[in-house]
DNA sequence: CTTATTCCCGTAGCCAACTACGGAGTCAAG
DNA sequence: CTTGACTCCGTAGTTGGCTACGGGAATAAG
């Protein structure tokens, strides 16, 4: 993983797209808004992309998947270079604060639904479901507001 | 909680986006969508709302903020008043199986975030950052994919 | 060399989730 | 009973994230 690539660039994008189940036209979206890079044209021919290429497509992916926006994942990669170290860590402490929050309310419809089930298995019915109860109330929001 | 209401919808709409933080246009947004109840409107006044609206959408937006689209929040809340428990249930288990993934992959970048963070911390720039080598790795996805 | 795929790239369309607009009806204060 | 704020409701515009289209350039296969 530490060495590679220089001079791997050897798929197309097609190829690309195929190997990471990335729409192609959505790889092409992404150069545009700066998140994959958009390797040289070599003189009258193809671009080609690697192996880091395909990394960063699958982290993108991933990325997004657990609620990370284009730009919050722009962000993540940018740390990912990090030579500044200090807004690095703000940064990535921010993140790490919303991640958190987020994994806690989980936990929570977590709980709620297994406790649904669990009601639901033994034959009780309505009367006030547990995720709601547990999501409705007004108390301590953990900084929940903004979508995502 | 159990009995309450009958004779309370006392807020406006707007005083209810108020009171909530939603915008009062999404709120008449989510009615359309059946997200939200519309009161009869009292011959020739207002609509009026009261506590279990307000509580209504604090739980559509904390269960959007956990990544879910507004048809599976209608869906949780249709669950929560399930008559009909066979499909309840295994809507219910099937969600449960989401929320179980997503908090897994959010404890991944928990502790990506926190080696980054501490990595960063002791001096160590670039090189390589685990948040980047967790999740663009090709193995296992426990189902991802699907953007959300 | 011809022909069939791909690539390239700009532009346009699509869906979810809002957000804004505008005119007519209501309500609350003075 | 007038005035200013708010409500109603239909329609239209916006943003984010894609997805499709189309014509011309590049390979790749025969």
């Amino acid at each position: 993983m530490s060495i590679a690539k220089a001079g791997e660039e050897t798929m197309t994008i097609g190829r690309l797209a195929e190997d990471t189940g990335v729409h192609l036209e959505t790889i092409r979206y992404y150069q545009r808004l700066g998140l994959m890079p958009t390797p040289p044209r070599p003189r009258g021919s193809v671009r080609r992309y690697g192996q880091d290429a395909a990394g960063r497509l699958r982290f993108i992916k991933r990325a997004q998947g657990l609620g990370f926006s284009l730009d919050e994942v722009k962000l993540l990669l940018d740390l990912s270079v990090g030579e500044h170290c200090v807004e690095t860590r703000s940064l990535a402490a921010r993140k790490l604060r919303i991640v958190e929050d987020k994994i806690s309310e989980l936990h929570h419809i977590e709980a709620a639904l297994r406790k649904l089930i669990r009601a639901c298995g033994t034959g009780r019915k309505g009367h006030g479901c547990p995720i709601i109860e547990n999501l409705s109330s007004k108390r301590r929001t953990s900084r929940a507001g903004a979508p995502q």
